[in-house]
DNA sequence: GAAGGAGCATGATATCTATCATGATCAACT
DNA sequence: AGTTGATCATGATAGATATCATGCTCCTTC
């Protein structure tokens, strides 16, 4: 599905770039002259606030379009940072925009896109909100249909919310 | 920003229904005939797996639109079933469609509402994955300006995945 | 104004998990 | 074979919070 996505961007005019580790894709307030295709590599959206704080708005890797919203604003409304390496493509935004006008197909495919993500995303906070890692895996699982292969436990263990080694007690648990 | 929604979907027929707690609006693979406008009372996106278990996927209240991605399926992917009693207005999947497909302004319109709905939901997932009461509530302040008034503090504490005793306790140690 | 209910407040306790620590396994590379 | 690094594994401990319990303050309803 996200495939046909990547397809319709790849058939506009784009360029590719890499960005080190630490480096802004964008920051806050920046015109939104380009739209994000993560190709590898990982990014984080952050919103700093007045007194230290900042609170990570969304963690992208690849396949990952970043910050849909700024499809349709003239700037951006949080900074993006490298936590990785990143390989990725970049989109002139009037040329999207201008096709998401002209195009109905494109522009359906454009929301099918987004419901998917409102869906995961729904579907994460829900994980997360689950209280004990038990829960929690349970719900994994269900949407997942197995237990990861290993390898991928790390990444499962940050994405509902629990510690690497927790995840390993309660997988330990279940084989017992 | 969703009040401009709201016009777009008032401007079509529709109609008003209610149905009271426990009531399915709709099935899982029932087809898609209706979109839902909630106007009062909440509903639960529920996704019931073999084995008993049953993931939310979403928590609707007033003002939300239900299920935005059945706009371009067929059949529903879960159970929408009321937790209060609800009032809701039912527009119809085909002329909702139709519009999106024929006026580039009304999709401008839907995508960007979605675009809303993603960044509220993952940063709603990235609040959640904070580890201590303390942050979430300072994630949710960051956000939000301020302490919401008294009242509304239970719903927060559902919001941030925290019982409603560990929120008081935190307001209160900061009063301090 | 009496009664009932919802939300706020706070104490006590058990439970879960993050964290620190240490070690095993495995693959890639030299 | 040896080295290195990532992941898996498991023990010990402290800290945070869910839960149960009890009481308070409003506000609404009769």
């Amino acid at each position: 599905m996200i495939s046909i996505m990547i397809n319709w961007l790849r058939s506009l005019p784009h360029q590719q770039s890499t960005y080190e580790q630490g480096r802004h894709l964008f920051r806050r307030d920046d015109p939104v002259q380009n739209m994000f295709l993560i190709e590898s590599g990982a990014v984080q959206l952050i919103r700093a606030h007045r007194g230290g704080g900042a609170l990570v708005l969304q963690r992208a890797s690849a396949g990952s379009i970043l910050a849909e919203a700024s499809l349709f604003t003239t700037s951006y409304h949080c900074d993006a940072i490298t936590t990785e390496l990143v390989r990725a493509t970049l989109i002139a935004r009037r040329a999207l925009r201008k096709l998401f006008l002209s195009n109905p197909e494109f522009a359906q495919a454009w929301a099918i896109h987004l419901s998917g993500e409102v869906r995961n995303a729904r579907r994460r906070a829900e994980i997360l909100s689950l209280r004990t890692v038990a829960e929690r895996l349970d719900a994994w699982i269900a949407e997942h249909g197995r237990l990861p292969d290993k390898g991928g436990w790390r990444g499962v263990a940050l994405e509902i919310g629990a510690s690497p080694e927790a995840l390993y007690r309660e997988i330990a648990r279940r084989r017992k």
